[in-house]
DNA sequence: CACTCGGCAA
DNA sequence: ATATGTGCCGAGTG
């Protein structure tokens, strides 16, 4: 293979430096030999008009693209018509071709593809070892896709860091991929991963005394970060030391061998067989590849570099930490945070185990032996699904490093949760662990303890009552040997930096179970609290039996003609009430929930509109928390959601995200949802997940996206699902629903319900246009249409070569019409009277929105269940 | 003391 | 760029 070598920036890059380079060889892509031109033609433009779905004729797909790779560059003299061909050919394959890459001989073996342009990396998962090669690849690479048979991950900077973290050797790296693959790894992959891996893991940042140090083996790496204007500056020169030269002295080093029992593990003795073991348990497996992971994937951090004594370091202001790290992590030397609790003889230690009946099970045990893989704790973030324990996981942890913990949770709720699990699965007392909240200000007693609290409260910034002052002294005054971080995707940036700054810490892990945000903010958790240590694939925890598995739908509801012609009217903004308010939805809706209920499902329905929330549930008659619901009422909804067979279906607004816990629920309907968050339709997800039914065999939880066609919601939902389909899962498009029409009480079924329905939804929209934003009458028919596509620039501007005739028409136009005609269909049905704007409504209504308004203003707790 | 409300912030 | 929910605090009420 006479690959070049490619430079190291290239390989994280995505898609925009990969096209083909002017300067190359032709022969380094050409392998096949070309018959004919005329034939190319042909089946190019044939491929051009088949539909996505269809059979393509590879071969010929990539004989053409080789050719096209030979005259890019050159002055060709290829008519315009021809190259609008080319590259409807290559905006499939474009530089993804990569027939020219040589096999082994024993591929089919092999469960690996690496690509050499972009560090990407595919897996085959039907492989009789993809179970163990995915836990070596979720060590050393990002998973960016894994559905059923083929899984996408990715080599980063980042991945490779957190691979070192955890104890993989650069070599070993190679090695292992290298047996995996079926292709050589690739030379400019291996210099990718030398480069990356030579530099980390030999600086790290250590707690003593309450005062940080930036500590490494190697004094010259220590002089290379305190050339850096930025560390210097956070430099803290004590009078103790010289102040010319890095100070040195020597820590005392146990031996690491054995020792360390995570406690709630089978067979804890024989940990360093637990990576392997963990994965390898469950298929019978070619033995080679087994002993290959125990030696690698399993590695003990033994091996690690760790016989120098000379430890070198310098003190580091900890109002800097933060700008250090970030730095660091610019000079290609990220620092390891680690904690040698088993050395540490100034912090008092914490008696805690957990119950001798509470087992962990394996992927929680896997993700902890990356924690505590060398016999410390390293820093760092464990992703694992809703449903799947990773309470269990902190506990277990504390329970592990036995110093003063402190658990930080969003809300008031979960800081009981915790608590309540620390008492359930740990031998905690009662006067070890504490509350702190703005209701409950509790210290633990005697030198060390646990203290649950809630982000807001320790990164507050304005007013302190005075017991909240005391207890953050107590908080500050000591140092914590771990700091649990629960939920840890949600927290802004700034609060964290807070909390990690005021708080000193030796030790922190954090907990989520989807590491998406739609913001950039994810990156900046790995440096503030370090590498993502461990992520568990979803589809796996199903198929064990941890979480329950999901059948999930997106349900598409027409819009009625006249919710069409307001939506098309409205500004972006009210679009949103009508196709929310869409009476096919409602209908759609209804029959759902009918559907499930009398299967025996309890439902859950979530809408993140407030007005939306409360016209369903009050029309479909069942009970409905917001915000604006009361503590009490809430409590008492939820109650009888789970113990009474009358109330089988509760709607959620965005209450319902987070922290409210409902092992019952086995189907989820949403209504509306924000824009496009991945991470909210994850979350959401995750409610059923735990469903206590899912051991029943062939048990299916049900998710269903209820979308209007036609709107923007088409876009957004799409969007949203990426994550999910990220993980596995599958979307299946329902467009009708049997034997909605014959429903008994179906709701709006009438034209006249619906037009009062759509006029009660335009009256609230002026009512909220009264209170503050000017309302803009929309802009034509027409150019309301274009919504949920993007044609890119004003259409004038440049003409659309690369489109097709085809897709144009099926985009715009084609599209339009079909609606328009479908709608004409509908029209017919429902118009016995001629079409009547809702201002002849306009009088009913606003007695209608003026009964709403006064329901609105009421305590929230009307919709009790039952209440007709 | 228990409860609730409004203001504020992220 | 928007809407919604959340937690903390102080003040008012009975």
């Amino acid at each position: 293979m006479s690959n070049k070598r490619l430079a190291p920036e290239g390989i994280a890059e995505s898609s925009s430096s990969k096209r083909p380079r002017p300067g190359r060889a032709d022969d380094e892509y050409v392998e096949i030999e070309d018959s004919d031109a005329d034939d190319d033609d042909r089946t190019a433009a044939e491929a051009a008009l088949v539909p996505r779905a269809a059979t393509i004729n590879f071969s010929a797909l990539t004989r053409k693209l080789a050719q096209e790779r030979r005259t890019v560059g050159a002055d060709d003299g290829l008519s315009p018509h021809r190259r609008q061909q080319n590259a409807l050919v290559s905006h499939i394959f474009m530089d993804q071709d990569f027939s020219w890459l040589h096999l082994k001989p024993d591929h089919a073996s092999r469960p690996l593809w690496i690509s050499p342009e972009d560090g990407h990396i595919i897996l085959e998962a039907f492989s009789p070892i993809a179970e163990q090669a995915q836990d070596f690849l979720v060590a050393i690479s990002e998973p960016v896709s894994r559905p059923s048979f083929i899984h996408e991950y990715k080599l980063t900077s980042y991945s490779l860091y957190a691979a070192v973290s955890v104890g993989l050797q650069t070599e070993d790296i190679i090695e292992v991929l290298n047996r995996l693959s079926k292709v050589p790894v690739p030379e400019s992959i291996i210099s990718f991963i030398r480069e990356r891996t030579l530099s980390y893991g030999k600086v790290k940042l250590v707690l003593k005394h309450n005062k940080y140090f930036v500590e490494s083996n190697h004094p010259e790496t220590l002089q290379i970060l305190l050339k850096d204007k930025t560390i210097r500056d956070a430099r803290v020169v004590s009078q103790a030391n010289d102040t010319n030269k890095v100070a040195t002295f020597t820590t005392a080093k146990a031996p690491m061998k054995g020792g360390l029992v995570i406690p709630g593990t089978k067979d804890a003795d024989k940990k360093q067989d637990d990576a392997a073991k963990a994965s390898g348990a469950s298929a019978g497996t070619n033995s080679a590849d087994a002993d290959l992971f125990t030696s690698v994937v399993g590695v003990d951090a033994d091996e690690i570099d760790e016989d120098d004594d000379n430890v070198h370091a310098f003190e580091i202001d900890d109002a800097k930490i933060d700008d250090v790290k970030k730095r660091c992590n610019e000079l290609e030397y990220p620092m390891l945070e680690e904690y040698d609790f088993r050395n540490d003889t100034v912090n008092a230690n914490l008696d805690i185990d957990l119950k001798p009946a509470t087992v962990i099970r394996p992927y929680q045990e896997t993700s902890l032996s990356k924690m505590f893989g060398n016999g410390r704790a390293r820093s760092g973030i464990i992703v694992l699904p809703c449903g799947a324990g990773k309470t269990l996981v902190g506990i277990t942890a504390a329970c592990t490093i036995k110093k003063s913990c402190l658990v930080l949770c969003t809300s008031s709720v979960s800081v009981m949760q915790w608590k309540q699990q620390f008492m359930q699965w740990s031998n905690v007392t009662d006067r070890q662990i504490a509350v702190f909240t703005a209701d409950q200000k509790e210290k633990f007693a005697g030198d060390s303890g646990i203290v649950v609290s809630t982000y807001s409260m320790v990164a507050n910034t304005h007013n302190r009552s005075y017991e909240s002052k005391k207890m953050m002294e107590f908080l500050t005054s000591r140092e914590w040997g771990f700091i649990l971080l629960d939920e840890v995707h949600v927290v802004p940036a700034a609060m964290f930096r807070r909390v990690v700054t005021t708080i000193k810490a030796h030790s922190k892990l954090g907990l989520t179970a989807t590491l998406v945000r739609e913001d950039d903010k994810i990156a900046d958790l790995n440096y503030m609290i370090g590498p993502k240590l461990y992520e568990a694939n979803w589809m796996d925890l199903a198929a064990k039996g941890h979480i329950a598995n999901v059948q999930c739908a997106e349900v598409w509801c027409p819009m009625t003609p006249e919710f069409y012609r307001e939506y098309l009217r409205e500004q972006s903004r009210k679009r949103m009430l009508l196709y929310c308010m869409n009476p096919k939805k409602f209908q759609a809706c209804q029959f759902l929930i009918k559907y499930h209920e009398d299967r025996g499902d309890k439902i859950i329905v979530f809408s993140d509109n407030v007005f939306a929330l409360e016209a369903y549930a009050k029309k479909l008659r069942k009970p409905y928390i917001h915000g604006a619901t009361g503590q009490v009422e809430r409590m008492r909804i939820l109650q009888h959601f789970q113990h009474s067979p009358e109330v089988n279906t509760i709607f959620l607004s965005k209450v319902g995200d987070t922290s409210i816990d409902l092992p019952e629920a086995t189907c989820l309907i949403q209504i509306s949802s924000h824009f496009g968050s991945r991470r909210q339709e994850a979350q959401r997800l995750g409610r059923i997940l735990r469903a206590k039914r899912r051991n029943d065999e062939g048990f299916n939880a049900f998710f269903y996206s209820l979308v209007s066609k036609d709107t923007q919601e088409m876009f957004y939902s799409t969007k949203r699902q990426q994550f999910l389909i990220d993980q596995g899962y599958a979307f299946k498009v329902i467009t009708h629903l049997d034997g909605l029409e014959s429903m008994p009480d179906l709701v709006y079924k009438s034209r006249d319900e619906q037009i009062e329905l759509i006029s009660s939804v335009l009256l609230a929209n002026e009512k909220d246009a009264e209170l503050g934003t000017d309302v803009k009458a929309g802009e034509g028919d027409l150019a309301g249409t274009v919504t949920s596509l993007d044609f890119g620039g004003p259409k004038g501007k440049t003409p659309a070569a690369q489109r097709t005739m085809g897709s144009l028409t099926a985009l715009s136009g084609a599209q339009h019409m079909s609606y328009i005609e479908q709608n004409k269909s509908a029209n017919k049905k429902l118009a016995k009277e001629p079409a009547s704007r809702h201002k002849l409504f306009a009088k009913r209504d606003r007695d209608v929105a003026a009964a709403k308004k006064e329901a609105r203003g009421r305590p929230a707790g009307r919709a009790r269940p039952g209440d007709k």
